[in-house]
Parts: C-alpha cells; sequence; structure tokens
DNA sequence: TCTGGGGTCCTAGGACCC
DNA sequence: TCTGGGGTCCTAGGACCC
C-alpha cells in the first residue's frame, strides 16, 4: 500500500501555527506582489473566496467577514515544510516528497489505521500542522483516498484496501478531480461523456492511450490498481531551473531591467550550485501586461548556450544581461521578466572545453566563499554589482508575517 | 490601480546521419 | 521515368502538477 500524505491547507496552516488567534478565523495567503489567492483555511473557503481570485476583486469581502490576509512567506513555509517532511520519515522508511506540502509513503508494511493516526498526531504535535493521509494501492488511488479523508471523514485517514470499495468511491468521483486529468482532458472525456473516474476506468485501452497518451493509459491502469508511478524516494536534481517574478508596476528602463534579470540569473546560478550541478544553455524571457488588452503584447524570449557547462555566477549573468540586451525592445514597458537555466548535469562530471578561457577552479573558489558567506550572514549579504537595488518597489509584499523560524529577530516572544 | 511561481513529461516535426 | 530504409537528436508546444 502507498500512504498519500497531504497537508491542510498548507501556507495558511503555516500562519496559525505562530498566531493561534487565527485558530477557526478564516484565513488567506496572497500570491507574490499580494496579487491573488494561493491559500485558503476552511473558514475562508466557506465565504466563498475562490482559489486564484484577484485581491482586488474580492476586497469587499474581505474587509466585510473580517479575513485574515498574508503576503507569501516562503522562508516560513518552506522551514514548515522541512520540519513536516522529517517528521514523516522519523515514522517511515521509505518518503518520496512530492511537493512543499505532500507526500508519498512507503506503507508495504501497512497493518490498520492506528499507524496512520499515530503518525498524523505525531506530525500535529512537532510542527502544529495538521495533515490527513490516504491509504491506497497506488499513487493515483492514494490521491483519491486523500481526497476523501479530507471531505468526508473526522480523522483525516481513508483507506481504499479493496476493488468493491474502490468502484463505489470512483463511481461518485468526477474524472476532471482525477490526479493527472486536467481542465483540457477533463473536457474533452465530457465530450466523450466520460464523466466519472470509474467510466474513464473502464474505458477501452487503446481508444484512452491514442486520445491521451501513455500518461492517460498509465492513469487508467493506475485506478485499476496497477502500480505505473512507483515511489522514488532518491533525491531527484531539476533539469530546469528558473527564477522569475511579476513587478508590482510595469517597468520600461533598460537598466533597471538589467539589475532585475541579473539578480534573477544570480539567484539560478546558486540553486544550480546548491544541487551541484552545471547548466549549457540559459533563457532570459520579458512579458507585458498580459490583462491590459488595449495596450501592445510584447512576450519576447531568447536562449543562448554556454559551451562549458558552467554555474558560475558571473559567468551566467553576463549571459543573462546579453541576452536581455537582444530581447528589450524600447517600445514597451514590462510586467514579468524570468531567468531559466536548462540542461543541466551534474558538476563532477562536466565535458570542458578546448578553447575554454577561464579560470574555473578560481571561480569555484570565489562561488564558495560567496555561497558560504550569504548562508552564515544573512542572504545577499555579497552579491554581485548589478543586482536589483531597487527591491523596496518593485515586488510588493504588504502583509509578511514574521519569519518566526529562520530568522533570529523574527523569533517568537512569549509572555509569562 | 490591482491578476503567482516553479516544475515535469510527452509528442510531432525538422534536421541531420549512414 | 524512376527517387530507400533506419536511425538520433533537438525544439516547440501542449498537457499536467503543486
Amino acid at each position: 500500500m502507498i500512504g498519500l500524505a497531504d497537508c491542510n491547507n498548507f501556507y495558511a496552516s503555516c500562519e496559525r501555527v505562530f498566531n493561534p488567534r487565527l485558530k477557526n478565523e478564516a484565513v488567506i495567503v496572497l500570491s507574490n506582489n499580494d496579487g491573488c489567492v494561493i491559500a485558503r483555511s476552511n473558514e475562508a473557503k466557506k465565504l466563498g473566496v475562490r482559489m486564484g481570485a484577484p485581491v482586488f476583486k474580492i476586497k469587499d469581502t474581505i474587509s466585510k467577514y473580517n479575513i485574515n490576509v498574508f503576503s507569501t512567506n516562503f522562508a516560513l513555509y518552506g522551514d514548515m515544510s522541512e520540519r513536516v517532511m522529517n517528521t514523516l520519515k522519523s515514522e517511515v522508511d521509505e518518503v518520496e516528497i512530492y511537493s512543499i506540502d505532500e507526500a508519498f509513503l512507503n506503507f508495504s508494511d501497512f497493518i490498520d489505521t492506528d499507524r496512520a493516526i499515530h503518525i498524523k498526531k505525531k506530525v500535529k504535535q512537532w510542527t502544529g500542522i495538521p495533515v490527513s493521509i490516504g491509504i491506497a494501492p497506488t499513487k493515483s488511488l492514494a490521491k483519491i483516498a486523500n481526497h476523501m479523508a479530507k471531505k468526508y471523514t473526522s480523522n483525516g485517514i481513508f483507506i481504499i484496501n479493496n476493488d468493491s470499495l474502490a468502484d463505489q468511491i470512483l463511481k461518485k468521483f468526477p474524472i476532471e478531480e482525477v490526479w493527472g486529468i486536467g481542465r483540457r482532458f477533463g473536457k474533452k472525456l465530457s465530450y466523450f461523456n466520460i464523466k466519472t473516474a470509474l467510466e474513464f476506468k473502464n474505458a477501452n485501452s487503446k481508444w484512452i492511450k491514442k486520445n491521451f497518451s501513455v500518461n492517460g493509459l498509465r492513469l487508467q491502469k493506475e485506478l485499476k490498481g496497477e502500480i505505473c508511478y512507483p515511489l522514488e524516494s532518491g533525491y531527484k536534481s531539476k533539469k530546469n531551473i528558473c527564477t522569475s517574478r511579476s513587478f508590482s508596476k510595469e517597468i520600461k528602463n533598460f537598466s533597471h531591467l538589467s539589475e532585475i534579470v541579473s539578480s534573477f540569473a544570480n539567484n539560478c546560478a546558486y540553486k544550480l550550485r546548491k544541487q551541484k550541478s552545471c547548466c549549457t544553455k540559459i533563457s532570459v524571457f520579458l512579458m507585458t501586461n498580459r490583462f491590459k488588452l488595449n495596450s501592445p503584447q510584447y512576450f519576447p524570449s531568447i536562449t543562448l548556450n554556454f559551451d562549458t557547462p558552467t554555474n558560475d555566477s558571473f559567468e551566467i549573468v553576463s549571459r543573462a544581461n546579453k541576452a536581455l540586451f537582444k530581447i528589450h525592445n524600447p517600445k514597451y514597458s514590462y510586467k514579468k521578466a524570468g531567468v531559466v537555466v536548462h540542461n543541466t548535469s551534474p558538476e563532477s562530471s562536466i565535458q570542458t572545453s578546448l578553447f575554454d578561457t577561464i579560470d574555473r577552479k578560481k571561480r569555484q573558489q570565489i562561488m564558495k566563499s560567496m555561497d558560504l558567506l550569504n548562508s552564515k550572514m544573512g542572504k545577499n549579504k555579497i552579491h554581485l554589482a548589478s543586482g536589483n537595488f531597487n527591491r523596496k518597489w518593485t515586488f510588493k509584499r504588504e502583509k509578511l508575517s514574521p519569519c518566526y523560524t529562520t530568522m533570529f529577530s523574527d523569533i517568537l516572544k512569549i509572555q509569562l
């Protein structure tokens, strides 16, 4: 059996852990620039706050019901996630961290619900975060079990352990809510009169493969109880690494864009070094405001290569600026920019170039020192001079909660 | 006035090889 | 007049996930 532990309303729950006043109150967490809603407590969901809703459109609801609003605090959520995962690992031998708030658990030795209840209680006690656990023979079914646990149980645990129970649930489970079926596929299936998970499970396999590729076929098998997505608990390095942001105001000025792109590129290089990878390609893109329907749109992007795989900030930042220069058109104002590095490979086995002119050993030492100082003294204590210094207005986070677990200055104070 | 960020996998088609 | 067969690699675009 495979278990899926999924944190309930994760970001909202994180805010609650250090702010007990919020218990039983409506809480929402906003995206970057306080733009739209990306997490809601159950109370907020009941008030009709939709996922992804732009904040300016729900201002009335927020003030009418006194909803507690937070800017995203990824330092906090990331750290809380690590605590939850470590607690799970203390109970289960094999844990696959699937996302910031979910993990698949090897439950091959699963005996009864008591074990799941114990795990759930332990996570709550050690971290303050409520989780739900779904248990089933495959990942896809565990996803459905987790959904049931959240929606219909009081203890937050649900097990699918036999075929007739599975069919009973699949019969009422809308196909577009199944893991791997998005809006497009949902619509397409509905056109062919497949509306429930059970109808999908019983559909003709050849037809599924033809219309929904091998992934559709795998999903169908998983619903039948055959494992197609095995547990993968090992560390997997990323193949693409991206840093991108929308700005709170539109930006036209090239040198300001250059500062921003430089810090994005520097961040990508840092992430590469963190996972001990190098890249051979870098893309830079710009975007005008896609919601301004009346103004002209421009979404340029470009990809440049490195002859030698690299994770050197100097090299990556300077190539990013070259790319930016090529795509920047001063006619437009931009709302978003991003840097992506791809074609990653382990830094331990890079293919060097005959014509390389860079002293890579020396550069590596510089990067190492820079990363070490920044990890000891605080993020961006040392950075390239080309980086972005106008953070204050470029990105908006007005309702930021303290970084309770990652900054000494923000540690929770308790009055006795 | 105001609308997120970071990923993966698959497929088709083009360019190339012998 | 007639114009093969069997591959690989890369990219763009589309779907999905959280």
